[in-house]
DNA sequence: AGGCAGGTTCTTA
DNA sequence: TAAGAACCTGCC
C-alpha cells in the first residue's frame, strides 16, 4: 500500500475506454483493479489531486507500474503537433482524449490478446484471455478477499496446452492462430527480444508472418507492446473515421513519428461518439 | 432468437 | 492485385 502522486495528464478511464488492455477492471467509480503479466494492481484516487492509491510498494511503483502507464512521456508535447485550423477534427478529438496514455504492455501478452480480439466484441475477448489464464496461467498470491487471480501464461505454459484445452477457453478458429504462434514463441524460433531492435518496417513484417497476425493486429502489437508510437492500427471504428473526415487521407506524415498516438485519440473520440 | 463482432486467410479471377 | 467468402462462438 503507497500513495503516489502523478503530476500530468493521466485518466484510468479513459485510457481503459481507448481500447489498448483487456485485463483492467472498474472496481468502483474511479478505481481499477489492473492485471498486467503476473502483476496486480490496484489504484483508486486518493482524495487530493494528482494523489493515487496503490497497492504496491514504493519500489515496484517506481521499477514497474511507473513505466507500465508511460508516466514519462509528454503527451502534451505531442498533441502541440496538431494544428488547429489544419486539422480541426483531430484536435477536437485529442482535446476530448487528452488523459489517454499508450501503456507499455507486455509485447508477449499483447500479441496473444490482439489475435483472439479479430471478429470479438471487448466482452467475448475479456472472457477468453481469463479463461486461458485460468487455464494456463500460475496462480498468484492469494488476496485478502480469497478471490484467485491468475498471471497471463507465459508462452511455455501455453505452449504445454493442447489444442482442445485452448479451444475450451472460447478461442474458436482461432485456437489453431494461437497454437501456431505459441509453438513458433515457446520454440525460439521467432524471438519477441529480437523483435526490439527491428525498425518499425522490419518489425511490422515479422509480426505479420505470424499465424493469425495480419496488418491490423501486428499494428496493435507494435503500438501497445513494443510502444512504436507511430504504429497506426486500423479497426473498423478507424476506417470509418478515416472515409468521413480525412477522404483525401490521413497526413500520417504530419504527426510522424506519434502518428499511432493520434491514432488512439480518434479511437476513442470515435467510440465516445457512438456511445452518447 | 439470431445477427453480429476492434480480422485473417483462402479462393477465385 | 483485388474482391469475396468462410471462419468459431459468446454477447446483447
Amino acid at each position: 500500500m503507497a500513495i503516489i502522486s502523478i503530476n500530468g495528464e493521466f485518466s484510468l478511464r479513459k485510457i481503459e475506454e481507448s481500447g489498448q488492455c483487456f485485463r483492467w477492471t472498474e472496481l468502483s467509480e474511479g478505481s481499477f483493479l489492473i492485471q498486467s503479466g503476473n502483476r496486480l494492481l490496484t489504484i483508486r484516487p486518493g482524495g487530493e489531486q494528482n494523489r493515487y492509491e496503490v497497492s504496491c510498494s514504493i519500489p515496484e511503483w517506481n521499477s514497474f507500474w511507473h513505466h507500465y502507464f508511460d508516466l514519462d512521456t509528454d503527451y502534451a508535447a505531442i498533441r502541440s503537433m496538431i494544428d488547429r485550423r489544419k486539422d480541426p477534427y483531430l484536435f477536437k478529438a485529442a482535446e476530448a482524449g487528452r488523459e489517454i496514455r499508450i501503456l507499455n504492455q507486455d509485447p508477449w501478452e499483447t500479441l496473444i490478446s490482439f489475435i483472439i480480439s479479430q471478429r470479438k466484441s471487448i466482452p467475448a475477448i475479456r472472457t477468453c484471455i481469463e479463461k486461458l489464464c485460468i487455464a494456463a496461467g500460475k496462480q498468484l498470491e492469494e488476496s485478502t478477499n480469497g478471490t484467485a487471480y491468475y498471471a497471463f501464461p507465459s508462452p511455455e505454459a501455453l505452449a504445454s496446452l493442447d489444442e482442445e484445452r485452448l479451444s475450451e477457453c472460447g478461442l474458436g478458429y482461432r485456437t489453431r492462430y494461437i497454437a501456431a504462434t505459441t509453438n513458433l514463441i515457446a520454440s525460439g524460433t521467432v524471438s519477441l527480444e529480437e523483435m526490439q531492435n527491428l525498425n518499425d518496417e522490419e518489425q511490422l513484417s515479422v509480426l505479420m508472418k505470424l499465424p493469425g497476425v495480419g496488418i491490423k493486429v501486428a499494428s496493435c502489437v507494435q503500438l501497445f507492446g513494443f510502444h512504436r508510437l507511430n504504429a497506426f492500427p486500423k479497426d473498423v471504428w478507424i476506417n470509418r473515421t478515416l472515409q468521413e473526415h480525412y477522404p483525401e487521407g490521413f497526413p500520417y506524415r504530419q504527426y510522424d513519428p506519434y502518428s499511432g498516438v493520434m491514432q488512439q485519440y480518434l479511437f476513442y473520440y470515435r467510440r465516445r461518439e457512438e456511445k452518447e
